[in-house]
Order: structure tokens, then C-alpha cells, then sequence
DNA sequence: ATCAAATCGTGATTTTTTTCTTTATTTAGT
DNA sequence: ACTAAATAAAGAAAAAAATCACGATTTGAT
């Protein structure tokens, strides 16, 4: 599977499924071209060229058949094969990544969470335990867990990298502002807010 | 300013001012190009272009000057010119959002939280207030804000856009999972974590 | 049965983005 | 001074992504 969808793509299909899990809620069989991409703000040829990737023929004058779309979309994005992975920080930001349920739906599992407060542990958020940042490593190699998202403060965003990775986390979901420095095996996604707000806010408000 | 920056561009941007921002803290005053690439896994000449378009020269054989690296990119990505919002919907995300600090530093200044959770109004947040959600088209027109985050459910999300847009809300940074319904005039921008993430997700972990 | 409109499918084109290559410049070492 | 290495700059080439354009098909209306 996976054949290298290209990040935009991979992006469009989630939003994509987004509409089809809505049509299903309203009982809406087809759907068409035309009808997704005026919702995006995007050219209708687009979600055609997009749809061509899932193997999934649509119908002229008809469109696409919502359900089968859905499924396409979940077995190509890989929602089946569940990975896990561990919370690194329980602010609010780790918090509400933790009650969100769409994570699970979309095959990202959260164990755990973790956090140097010794208030914060052994609180229990959406059913998943907060653990002393110290137990890391051992859950990390019991579980077999190589995710970790991390909600960190800026300043120790570095520091608890570091202590990841020593802990072979191989794969960082970095929501912190910082830059972190890991080595080429560990592979970071930086979760830009600015970035793409700024893309929206540069776009068209002067 | 702002000559349609791409959007791959500000975001690279925006990853280059944190590195600015940690050498400044380190007292190191110029940066080259190979080292910023080597942090962000990129390719140099892709600096060097990005650098181009903010008309900041450097010199070979020693770099860039970091200081005037990080002005630049305050400039061009407008940070000067800060954006009034108002976040809508206090749960742990919106939380998150109005203690994240970064935002204030990139140009965008939130007034005010709003909810319709009696018990949540009127607490201070980050010394902003929670308002009442019905308090919203007053706010908006007195205060002049057309930026809403939204991050209530998903459940309520098409609601509360509706009445974002009765109110004259005219850009919503939607962190919801739901593609809201919006008039043309209406600008959304999704901020899709999953889409992201999958990204990251398919492209190493099979 | 015929026609018009909607829609898919797809190849061509254009635009955008990234990477490659070469040249020129600067610094440090000899 | 000369040489070697690092680096910027800039143009060329390649790759990727988005848009356009048009033929084919299906449906519903007349």
C-alpha cells in the first residue's frame, strides 16, 4: 500500500473523507466532482485526478458512490494499520490531543501520556493514564511504541527531544515552536501553525 | 508587501526565524545556508532561493547575518502588522491556543475566548476573558475583529460557523475535523491535522 | 427517440517548486 | 601572494502539481 501519496494529496483526501463521513450521516448515496470541489475552493479536475489514485470509478452524470469512497480513501491512507504512540506533555494542548477522537478513527492510537508534574500523573484523560516523564523508556520498549507527539513548552522542547530519542523514540510529532536537532534516524514533523496561518493571513488580509 | 509569499515558502520561513530566534539566544550572529539545511532535511540551493525573495544578500564563505535574517522574515511574513481574533470555543483546545504565546509574536493577537459553557464565562485566560458565545456580534463589531479559530466539537462546528458568518466573521482558522459550509466571501482555512500527520505516518511507518 | 445538460476520464498545457550545475567570492592556511 | 575549501548567487533543468480543454457517457426532459 502507501505508494507515496504526495503530502497535498494526502492532505485533499482527508478533507475528502471529512464530506463523505457527513453524506453518509445524511443518508447521501453519490456525490460528485463538481460538488466537492466548490466546497474546497478547488478545480473539480483536481478531486477527479485525486479520485483516479484510489481506483475508484465514478459515473457520468451520477458521480461517486459515497460509501465506496469513504473505504477507498481509509484503506489508502492506511487507517487500518493502527500505530501507536505516547502524548509527551499533558498541557492543554496535550490534553485536547488526547480526548481527540479522530485520532483514533484515522489509526493514530494514543497509549499514554506524560508529564513532569507529579500533580499531573496518574490522571486519567479520555481513559489514557498520565505517566511520570521517568517511565518513558521502559513503556517505550515494553510497548513497542515509536510515536511521540510533543506538547511541550518551547524551552524544554530540546531537552525532552533529546531525552526521546535516547529512549528510541523514532518518529517526533513536534507541535512545539522549536526547531529540534535529532539525529537522521529520528524523523521529526514539524506541526507549523504559523506557517500555514500565516499563508491564510498573508493571502488576503493586507 | 506580502507578493504572494507560496505556501510552502512561509512555512519554511517561518521554521527558519525559530532557528534565527535560538542562535540569537546563543549569541551566534551569522548562519549559512547548508546549516539551515541540514537542520530542516532540505537542499541548500532551496535556502538560498527562499532567502532571495526576502532580498536579504549574503556573503560568501561566512553565511548570513542571523539578525538581519529574522527581520526580514518578521517583514515579510507581516508580523508587524498584528491580526485581532477571537478564539471560539474554550475547551482544552482553545485553551491551548490563547496560552501559545508564539501567536502574539507572529502577528496574531487574541482579544477574547468565547463559549456557551455558563460556567467557563468570564474566567481569564492568558488575561484574556471568556465571553458567552451570544456576546460574539457585539464584540465583532465593536472591536472590528473578522478572525475566528474555531475549535468547538465537531458536532456543533457547521452551527457555530453559521453564526460566525451572521456575525460578519470573515476568515475562520478551522481546527475542527468537519469542511464547513461557507459563503464565497467567507475564507476557511483548515487546519488538518490529520492530513499531516498521515503524511508523515505513510511515508516511513508501513 | 432525440436532445441538452451534467459529469467523468484523460491527455495537453501551464505553472510552481525543487534540484542540479556552474561561476564567482571570500576566508583561512601555507 | 597563492591555494584550497566553503559558500553564495543565479541560471538551467527536472519534477511535481494544478489547470485547462475536450471527447465520451449517462441521465432526464421533451
Amino acid at each position: 500500500m502507501s505508494k507515496n501519496i504526495p503530502e497535498k494529496v494526502s492532505n485533499r483526501l482527508t478533507l475528502y473523507h471529512s464530506i463523505m463521513v457527513e453524506y453518509i450521516e445524511e443518508g447521501i448515496e453519490t456525490i460528485s466532482s463538481p460538488q466537492i470541489a466548490q466546497r474546497l475552493g478547488i478545480d473539480d479536475s483536481q478531486v477527479r485526478k485525486d479520485f483516479k489514485l484510489l481506483n475508484n470509478a465514478g459515473k457520468c452524470r451520477v458521480g461517486y458512490m459515497v460509501k465506496d469512497l469513504k473505504d477507498s480513501i481509509e484503506k489508502t491512507l492506511g487507517f487500518a494499520h493502527a500505530k501507536d504512540a505516547f502524548i509527551v506533555g499533558s498541557g492543554h494542548l496535550g490534553l485536547a490531543l488526547a480526548k481527540y477522537d479522530s485520532f483514533n478513527s484515522y489509526g493514530l492510537n494514543i497509549l499514554a501520556l506524560f508529564d513532569n508534574d507529579p500533580q499531573k500523573v496518574d490522571m486519567l484523560v479520555n481513559n489514557k493514564q498520565i505517566f511520570h516523564i521517568s517511565k518513558l523508556p521502559n513503556l517505550v520498549e515494553r510497548l513497542g511504541v515509536e510515536i511521540a507527539i510533543l506538547t511541550v513548552p518551547r524551552k524544554n522542547a530540546q531537552q525532552v527531544a533529546d531525552f526521546l530519542i535516547q529512549s528510541k523514540i523514532k518518529y517526533i510529532w513536534n507541535f512545539t515552536p522549536a526547531v529540534l536537532k535529532v539525529p537522521p534516524e529520528v524523523k521529526v514533523w514539524n506541526e507549523n501553525l504559523m506557517g500555514s496561518f500565516l499563508q491564510f493571513a498573508c493571502k488576503d488580509i493586507i
